[in-house]
DNA sequence: CTTGACCCTGGACCATGGTCCAACCCGCAT
DNA sequence: ATGCGGGTTGGACCATGGTCCAGGGTCAAG
């Protein structure tokens, strides 16, 4: 037995809660360990390196799915590092496309709110007139179908 | 009687589903309209700005509950244009923490992708080392407890 | 008088990433 | 033998913003 540790050992060496590491395992992303006669489940060293693998994965945008194909590309025995990278970049583009999309909001919030007379009754705020006018879109990005981020208009 | 319409009328003028604007009904954002004798809703043009108005607030990163607030200051006798813009600014304020979170993220898979060498064994992957190393994020901005986006790290 | 387009309701369901609960078992210390 | 801190299970629940469905009513046209 090479060092095995109970879940409550794992989840406080991973900086995840119990209930966490159940659930990557329903949903395939932590396979089933081992069991003392008990029931209790066994875990070792690589399935703490898979944990913190996966919160490295989420902290770069990686959906618990795509890191699971991440990880099943890391184990795989045909898979090559372009496989990989196919992956990071379309996760790079996404992250891209919401960047441009949250600097346009920042953009139009900045302008309103430099334009808006604290001090001044509600009418006279452009916050309100942008957001009540026809059309408060008409030039910006943000009204693309830029499937990415923002509101989704699947209509 | 001003131009009542009927809900499909209302969506489709709104360009959301019928079933989108009972949504909004039940959750408080749009009140309860008029009802014919077959209990059919009448809607008129107040309805469809109000339904623009949240969509157009969406577009800006506002959520409903946000929005509801814009709506309720909106409609306040007492309501400044400085309570506008304290929302406002709080919205500024999480827009520019989510462009500093992913702009990391991007630069990260960026930097990544470029040093990946396509056509080699997925052993020289830099993508792969990077998320099975330990502390990935020593110096960078992600591994705070920046409450704003990315993965929630409450424990 | 039937067809079709519209409307109504309550409630279930979707994705995402967990979190919590009750009710039970296990093993060690007192 | 009793308590306590672990562990187990299945299933419900959270937020967010809808979406869909069944089973029914309404209404105008043909």
């Amino acid at each position: 037995m090479i060092q095995n540790f109970r879940i409550g050992e794992l989840a406080g060496a991973a900086g995840v809660r119990r209930d966490t590491i159940r659930y990557y395992e329903r949903t395939g992303l932590l396979p089933s360990p081992q069991r003392t006669a008990a029931g209790y489940r066994l875990y070792d060293g690589s399935d703490l390196r898979r944990i913190k693998f996966i919160r490295s994965a989420q902290k770069l945008g990686f959906t618990l799915s795509e890191t699971q194909t991440l990880l099943e590309l890391q184990n795989s025995d045909t898979a090559r590092a372009s496989d990989i990278l196919a992956v990071t970049l379309v996760k790079l583009r996404q992250a891209e496309a919401k960047v441009s999309d949250l600097n346009t909001m920042r953009e139009i919030l900045e302008r309103l709110a430099a334009a808006c007379p604290g001090d001044a009754d509600k009418s006279e705020c452009p916050i309100l007139a942008f957001l009540s006018s026809d059309n408060p879109f008409e030039s910006t990005e943000l009204d693309n179908n830029r499937s990415a981020s923002g509101v989704d208009t699947t209509y």
